[in-house]
DNA sequence: AGCTATGTAGACCGATCCGTACCCAACGGC
DNA sequence: GCCGTTGGGTACGGATCGGTCTACATAGCT
């Protein structure tokens, strides 16, 4: 109960206040969008005052490189590390786990924030690249010719299925789980 | 000379007002972002009045609808059409134009408005199914066994190239047109 | 009990935002 | 030559932005 909020009256929130920021940031920045999400309105939210807000994250670009550090641990979460997976059902599993992510939240930071210079803007990129290494190392395991090459396949469908699942409000994983199906089994030989 | 600018010291920059806020919104909005233009800089850009700008739109939001609708000419330009190539090197082709629109502004409008029911997001969404509706009929017309899926998977390989680029700043455009040549094979009888 | 760290509440700052209002200059049609 | 339209220039309003600051309350440790 040492970090907890307090009971009935007790009105005192604990120390959790990082904590708090970082899950409301999570819901504004998904719900809202970064740029239309106001500190006033974030503290509020978080039930934290600015000024704590400010002694954990210095500056509001802070925050939004924090919040997307955030999701490092969840990055396809257990995909690759499926024991009970072949690297090849591995490799399309990734295509089935858009539901806790509903639009990937780096392409989403990366333009937002329109510049490539910003510490969020340089982790979106490092993020993807390490999916695209993470796929390829699947891939080689799998068996594939070129897995480089399928790595970057594969990695640009999950973006492009992000992207036009925003845009057009449909989820198209499944497709770019079919067309995945397809460049796998082009390039595992039987 | 009616309506262009007059000569050396006329000050009057003449009629063509609506025209040089379009085409400074093109500038600006690519290279600054949607959210991060201001009329205040857009209109001293496009030497024109705030009055003036308002005038001809209403409301930013007008503005951008309508800078969004300017590139529906350039809707893949003449690729759909070209009568050099068959209906397969037409699907191909429409992965050799990323040159001009380095990132789609569709995607980027969606994502920086970040309100679905906004004119200009569901503008995209149109622009969006105008497209796969375009790639649909020149697979059909390539004797695709299954048009639909086709159009479909060819449009997300785009929307995945443009966001790909957008946010590794690497392009993305071969990857797809890789991807999209083994699909066409596989989706076209010899 | 007393100290310090951590927290809340909220006023406040300058900048910037979108949008409006006012006044005047230059053209076009009559 | 006169007048309405179109436009430039610019000050202004209200809102919101990111960020700072003061004043006060509570927690844990000793």
């Amino acid at each position: 109960m040492t970090e907890l909020e307090k009971g009935p009256l007790g009105q005192r929130r604990g120390r959790g206040a990082r904590e708090r920021i970082l899950s409301a940031s999570q819901r504004l920045f998904r719900d809202k969008g970064i740029n239309r999400t106001g500190m006033d309105q974030l503290c509020a939210e978080a039930q934290v005052s600015k000024r704590t807000a400010y002694q954990h994250f210095a500056t509001k670009d802070d925050l939004v490189t924090e919040y997307l550090r955030r999701f490092d641990p969840d990055v396809m979460p257990g995909v690759f590390d499926r024991p009970d997976l072949t690297p090849r059902e591995r490799l399309l599993a990734a295509f089935e786990i858009p539901a806790t992510t509903p639009l990937c939240p780096y392409i989403a930071a990366a333009v937002e924030l329109h510049d490539p210079a910003h510490p969020a803007s340089q982790y979106a990129r490092d993020y993807k690249t390490a999916i695209a290494k993470r796929l390829t190392e699947t891939a080689r395991k799998a068996g594939a010719t070129n897995p480089e090459q399928l790595g970057e396949q594969l990695a640009l469908l999950i973006d492009g299925a992000s992207a036009r699942t925003r845009v057009l409000d449909t989820d198209s994983f499944p497709t770019a789980a079919t067309i995945a199906a397809v460049l796998i089994d082009n390039a595992i030989p039987s």
